[in-house]
DNA sequence: CGGAATCCAAGAAGATACTG
DNA sequence: CAGTATCTTCTTGGATTCCG
């Protein structure tokens, strides 16, 4: 990125639909585009790829392809990616913490 | 918040246009509606108070109201809102990081 | 299989006017 | 001053189709 503003991480990465379920499964080693679309409830594969490449495009994951036939992309999460997801996790946390109080 | 999802914090508060420059001067002792409005650039008045309103719903802010006239409204972070914050703090840090990389 | 293009429906945000 | 209601505009997401 250019201009790491981080208003725009939450607001076009981890704010858009489907995004952090995306990122965990990801995580959690789903990740080619086909998996990932029947992983995540009520997602298409248009909107799969546009989340993908803003992951890409904010250096929370990276593309990896392979030339065989069928081709074979996956994403991995990069090391920002991973710390995002722990943040994602501790959110998840106080979340609770909260409720519970 | 009767359903806890982590997805919705960042979904609908976070994630939000404005969410995020909103909080900061809530943290930084804007306080109300109208120094808000006038704080963050591009906002109005409506959006403020649909933003404030869900903030509100998440438990990230609070709202209190005197009963002066002309009449006076006052919002401030939660132990919940201030602990998202300094997460906010950390993912910049991060991503500054990373941009340096 | 991965992904881009198109078209359409749904939701978010901007402008304005109005009430307590 | 704070907040709601209405209307319009723009952006996002959903369904389908086509290409490498």
């Amino acid at each position: 990125m250019a201009d790491p503003d981080v208003n725009e991480v939450f607001e076009k990465c981890l704010g858009c639909r489907y995004m952090v379920g995306i990122l965990r499964h990801i995580q959690a080693g789903v990740n080619r585009p086909g998996q990932l679309e029947r992983a995540v409830d009520g997602l298409t594969a248009k909107v799969l790829s546009e989340r993908l490449r803003r992951l890409v495009e904010f250096r929370v994951v990276e593309k990896q392809s392979y030339a065989e036939t069928p081709p074979r992309v996956e994403y991995h999460l990069t090391p920002f990616g991973a710390r995002l997801l722990e943040i994602v996790e501790e959110v998840e946390r106080l979340q609770k913490e909260a409720t519970r109080a």
